[in-house]
DNA sequence: GCCGTTTTCGGCCCGACTGTTTTCAGTCG
């Protein structure tokens, strides 16, 4: 059982316990165990066959043995008890918007619901609004959000969605008269991987006209609620956009409060606490009523004793205490990727000429370019055979008489065959200044197997870099089932770097596991995978897992300059 | 259920918005 599965069953059980209206720090307790395993750097299989569960924090005695149970006997006694006790599938409805377990209880117990389906059915029956505290609207907004659900194929979208979609609203929020600033919230500016909604916030002074003119934008297709300060819609596409306006002198605690993570936010308010304040979104307030006021967000953990924290750390993953030790990390930025080492052209599934490609490069802003197109045995993408793989060589020279500014280098992304083999013999890796190994292929293998092509692949001398670790595709296709963690040790030991491919629907490695190997010394590089001009933007989305995996630059090879690239390369035994 | 340079017991963040209500419960973030 792997940290997600496990992380579930304790998030059903907290929603399950909840409907039963338990003690909601009891839910709270569960749901913080489930995100704390969730985002463990380490499989839970290992941390419980090493005997320490009780490391991962929101873990305790009871949930300690409740795991414990689950990973000896695949079962667990409390849960099944639960499942006797209410309907499992109740706790499908709650990701019915303005259905929440209370509600949910009821309908079970006085209507017998135990699905979307029923509560769907009971809706347009008209047998919701006569419940204590239901009405006909909220019977209709119930079926609306039903509807809304449907079409909602997930929970969360891809960070690269989301993005896009909030740049063009923030730019027409700016167009409004009375707005002074606009910026994106929420997960994007935490730069999740995936978002439940998209969060803006806007400074003005005028709240009520600013919400009327967003609520008419045209790709609105639906009000889910408008106040003063926050306003929450629904696009024709489905995705929900969440709006607040408060004034500017204001700004500094409403950017902090609305950024989270919730956790984030509660441990803040707890200091603030210790302190005599009680913080909100609006402020700094003292018993006597007296308010601080922020404009700016460094002023909130000004006021805190902390230095800015960056959004991108704002987890409840240890940011607080190493904050307050003066030991945040100093993270990777944008401007500081110079290189990509990953790219590929019309020889093998690119759509571009190597010129293109390095003329696109160079334009971003890049001094290096590593042309990595797929080995022989991709036959979909073809791969290039050794003999077009030397012809390539020698165009990657002509190409680099003509085009000045940036320094273009051989590379090949090489299959990590079925059988641990790689695609290209030793003698011709050694011809390429920088070998990328991935897998593309066989990623269903058993655990053992596929570690150990990672791990060959790994251990051969000519390897310099591995492509996409896990092979996951963000919601739509799991990582292979690795052993991960000797595969970051193994890296780290050999200098090998590991990729965080920056495509959005990859990005792999995971924050999560990119801050194990940054904590294990891993070597990292951020790459876009590019396989059109326009893709070296994406490198943004990598930077941003870098830096919710703490990643410094020094520890990110495609910061480097040339020079010391090349050392790096040449000390690992590559052509150069 | 968890957790502790004040605590091993008694705490556990704070507010907006909606719908059904005459003061609040439920939901959400």
């Amino acid at each position: 059982m792997n940290n997600q599965q496990v992380a579930e069953i304790f998030d059903r059980m907290g929603d399950m316990l909840e409907i039963k209206g338990e003690s909601i720090y009891r839910v709270l307790a569960y749901r913080k165990a489930a995100e704390s395993i969730r985002s463990f750097g380490l499989a839970i299989q290992q941390v419980w066959e090493n005997g320490q569960l009780r490391q991962i924090p929101g873990v305790g005695e009871a949930i300690e043995s409740k795991i414990d149970e689950l990973l000896k006997t695949g079962k667990l006694g409390y849960y099944e008890k639960l499942k006797a006790e209410i309907p499992e599938s109740l706790v499908e409805v709650l990701r019915v918007g303005d259905v929440g377990p209370k509600k949910a209880l009821r309908f079970w117990r006085e209507l017998g619901i135990t699905s979307v389906e029923g509560l769907e059915a009971a809706a347009r029956a008209g047998r919701l609004r006569d419940l204590p505290g239901m009405g006909t609207r909220s019977e209709a907004k119930i079926l609306e959000n039903i509807e809304a659900l449907k079409k909602r194929q997930t929970d969360r979208i891809l960070l690269g969605i989301a993005w896009p979609v909030a740049r063009g609203l923030l730019e027409r929020l700016r167009e409004i008269t009375w707005v002074t600033a606009a910026e994106a919230v929420g997960s994007l500016r935490r730069w999740r991987e995936t978002v439940g909604d998209v969060d803006l916030l806007v400074a003005s002074h005028k709240p009520r006209d600013v919400m009327s003119a967003f609520v008419r934008f045209p790709e609105i297709a639906r009000v889910l609620g408008q106040g003063d300060t926050k306003g929450s819609v629904e696009l024709a596409n489905g995705l929900r956009v969440q709006l607040w306006v408060h004034p500017p002198e204001r700004l500094g605690t409403a950017l902090q409060y609305a950024t989270g993570s919730q956790a984030h936010n509660v441990r803040l308010r707890e200091l603030a606490q210790d302190q005599g304040f009680s913080l909100s979104e609006h402020g700094f307030k003292r018993a006597d009523g007296k308010e601080i006021l922020c404009s700016e967000e460094t002023k909130v953990y000004d006021t805190l004793g902390l230095p800015w924290i960056p959004p991108e750390l704002r987890e409840d993953r240890g940011e607080i205490q190493e904050a307050r030790a003066g030991r945040l990390p100093n993270l990777v930025r944008l401007e500081d990727l110079v290189g990509e080492l990953h790219a590929h052209t019309n020889w093998s599934d690119g759509r571009h000429t190597l010129e293109d490609m390095a003329r696109a490069a160079l334009a971003s802003g890049l001094r290096y370019l590593v042309i990595t197109d797929h080995s022989r045995s991709l036959g979909v993408a073809n791969g290039l055979s050794i003999e077009r793989l030397r012809e390539q060589s020698k165009v990657i020279d002509e190409v680099q008489r003509s085009v000045k500014g940036i320094r273009l280098l051989r590379g090949a992304e090489v299959e990590i065959l079925a059988d641990g083999r790689l695609d290209y013999p030793d003698e011709v890796l050694a011809e390429l200044d920088l070998v990328c190994a991935s897998l593309h292929t066989s990623l269903r293998q058993p655990r053992e197997k596929v570690t150990a092509r990672l791990l060959g692949a790994i251990e051969n001398p000519h390897v310099d870099m591995i492509g996409h670790p896990t092979g996951r595709l963000v919601g739509s296709r799991d990582a292979a089932d690795l052993d991960i963690d000797p595969i970051l040790q193994a890296a780290a030991e050999r200098g090998v770097a590991l990729e965080v491919n920056a495509s959005p629907d990859r990005l792999d490695l995971s924050d999560v596991h990119a801050r194990r190997a940054r904590d294990l010394g891993c070597l990292i590089a951020i790459n876009t995978d590019a396989h059109r001009p326009e893709h070296f933007d994406l490198r943004i989305y990598g930077v941003g897992v870098a830096r919710r995996a703490w990643l410094g630059p020094d520890q990110v090879v495609n910061t480097w300059p040339v020079d010391h690239l090349l050392a790096w390369l040449r000390g690992r035994g590559g052509g150069g």
